[in-house]
DNA sequence: CGGACTTTTGAAGTAATTCAAGGGGAGTGG
DNA sequence: CCACTCCCCTTGAATTACTTCAAAAGTCCG
């Protein structure tokens, strides 16, 4: 098959870190590789969960809408990371959407493949209570903002968080690497667009930011830090 | 030891739940029980995790607080259910504070011995896994509620989703069966006791609720679904 | 019966949303 | 290459839902 993902790719996703060669092996055969475009949707809300993704390239956006059309972002996932985490624990729909914000290149495995392995390696299992510990940490924390702090503090947090995870150097500071819209960041800081753009607005002239059309410079983390309000 | 739990109180918690006899017995002999008083305090936010607690009886609140000492409720635990999940996923401190409300009942576990469980029992891992992605798929939909919803719906949806978990029926509607003041109220709904008391005291003149110091009684669970926005 | 919590309610203040309109870039097609 | 169109972003003005401030009234317990 021409679409068998190999090893290495394997062993850089969150699910397989430190997992035999063996194991991986038996993985790898019942994968498959796949690419989608920016926009592309690999995972509908209330879809039946049939497969589990592992990013190689690229960088998703899981979400979750209610009926009456209101979304959130519930995260980004970039190399390494996992998409469709019901596949895990149990649960047969999922929860929420998962599309892709930039071309991406992921590798699929068929939902009994994973829960086999899991029961036959404790470490994949082991993986998969460390990585829904680490996002269930982030979910609490985000949620104690949300419910405790103004608008342009959850706004700073949440590019402070963005630029944790996907942050790149560069000389005029550190550059979110993947559009990122004034909409996106309202959804992820529980606010509107037309606040996050007065807010950038104000940033922008004081030089703590350098931003446009679906892109965001970090120029001064550290004075957005204070303006988050980490003890400076 | 006198203190040593029996099998049926392990095979109770949501970790052990479907866990053969055996492995059962090989916990319990490490296991301790231990009583704690309304108000008591189990989990201290940023300790050292060394300890997983089962809950047997009773009720515990689980909390976080910011520097700055607002805090919110992340949720509440009851008989099955498991405090200080961060043993399971492999952090060293407790992200939040773990709090009894009513006089408790619970079964402590060493980590590494919990550790050592799911790493020669994948059964265990596994329950850890649905557990943790239970969890995080509830604060999911905490966190676009919170960011998408007004108050109302907040405080309505709040009330409901503790009624489920741990509502009695009696004969004036669905009590919550454990101390629940407005102040709490406000700390899970993502407001302020004041705007819970106005909330619950507009209600209450429409016969929706019932309620009293620390002690809420939702006489019209279907008033209230309506409210919360679940289409009638 | 005193004292500590908890709850209620009014009034004032405000942060952020909503409403509304216009302006700029990026890409497409002629 | 220019024009057209679709998004995305910006900014003002009006509105409002909710908080904050303040004080008083219950309620439980020793």
């Amino acid at each position: 098959m021409a679409d068998l993902p190999d090893i290495g790719m394997l062993e850089r996703s969150e699910l397989f870190r430190g997992v035999s060669p063996d194991v991986l092996e038996e993985a790898r055969r019942a994968a498959f590789r796949k690419k989608f475009l920016a926009g592309d949707v690999l995972i509908q809300q209330e879809d039946a969960a049939t497969t589990l993704f592992t990013v190689v390239v690229g960088r998703l956006r899981a979400t979750q809408t209610t009926s009456d059309g209101q979304q959130i972002i519930i995260r980004y996932l970039g190399p390494g990371e996992i998409a469709g985490y019901a596949i895990l624990s149990g649960s047969d729909v999922h929860p929420g959407a998962v599309t892709a914000v930039d071309d991406s290149h992921v590798i699929g495995f068929p939902a009994a493949v994973i829960r086999g392995l899991m029961v036959r390696h404790s470490s994949i299992a082991i993986n998969a209570v460390r990585l829904l510990g680490a996002r269930y940490r982030d979910l609490q924390v985000r949620l104690r903002e949300l419910a405790t702090e103004k608008v342009d503090r959850r706004i700073a947090h949440t590019l402070l968080r963005l630029a944790q995870q996907a942050g790149r150097r560069t000389i005029r500071g550190i550059e979110i690497a993947f559009p990122l819209s004034r909409q996106d960041l309202a959804e992820m800081s529980g606010t509107t667009l037309h606040t996050v753009s007065r807010t950038l607005s104000g940033w922008e002239e004081r030089g703590v930011v350098d931003s446009g059309r679906r892109r965001v410079v970090i120029a001064k983390p550290g004075d957005l830090a204070m303006i988050a309000g980490e003890t400076a």
